[in-house]
DNA sequence: CTTGCTGTACTATGTAACACAGTACAGCTA
DNA sequence: TAGCTGTACTGTGTTACATAGTACAGCAAG
């Protein structure tokens, strides 16, 4: 079962909870390629949240590469491929990753916890990449 | 000499660019704890801005403990204090550092690519935190 | 074919964030 | 005293976010 939690209120804006959320099941498997999505309507029914805000995240998704949408079947996990150019993933990853880095040594981190830190969340996703193909 | 650069239309307002380009300066060993920064009206000047928007970013790192207002004398940095609890660092690290991570995957990166990724990064501190008590 | 789901695309409305302009006042320092 | 500093307002315009409601086309099961 694939779980959407959101919290209003907060700092980040709903459709981007659900960009997120979505973007972090793939990733860890808990969500394959070709499988099912919830439909526009049904996620905003179950969130209680408009069913154009699910549709703006949706696109998102589909933005990046990370589901695909079928007219009149659904969203479906995108199986995987190259968007954008090696040069443009490291500029973004760059971007991304620097301010977090910051704000890490900001609260009091040191480069080594920082490294073991990420290591950790990154073993998360190891079983998502083996256990595909059964 | 300490330079900042905005960029308008873009997806990061313009206090939060000042925000991050202020703590990279800190954490990179650029500004120096007691090393004062651009007063609010001549950083606004500068880059062209209202300078209730720079008085808004500094008080997001007033807040955030980069740095420590003297009415009247101007702002300087802080020496490094611990904030928030230990749990509090590791729920906000976490937080900020998932998302990321989800997308350097859907990016295309391996785990050791991002892993590498980060130790790079990180290398640009490791001078700051050695060359600071001469 | 009809029914009911699906994605998709509008228009319109309200709220909040962002940034601006201008003003004002208190503290420090030369 | 003069001139800088931080700080705190009020007011205004623009944009992002989310809502409500509607509409239409594609797919699939009855």
């Amino acid at each position: 079962m694939f779980q959407v939690q959101i919290t209003t209120g907060g700092d980040s804006p709903i459709f981007r909870q659900i960009v997120d959320q979505v973007r972090a099941a793939v990733v860890t498997g808990k969500l394959s390629v070709g499988d099912p999505i919830p439909s526009v309507r049904a996620l905003a029914a179950e969130l209680v949240v408009n069913h154009n805000t699910i549709a703006k995240a949706y696109a998102q998704l589909v933005r990046d590469g990370v589901i695909e949408s079928q007219q009149g079947r659904g969203y479906f996990v995108a199986r995987k491929r190259q968007i954008y150019t090696q040069a443009e993933c490291n500029r973004r990853l760059a971007a991304a990753l620097d301010p977090v880095l910051s704000e890490a040594v900001t609260l009091g981190f040191s480069t080594d916890q920082i490294l073991a830190f990420v290591a950790k969340r990154l073993r998360r996703y190891a079983d998502a990449s083996t256990a595909k193909d059964p």
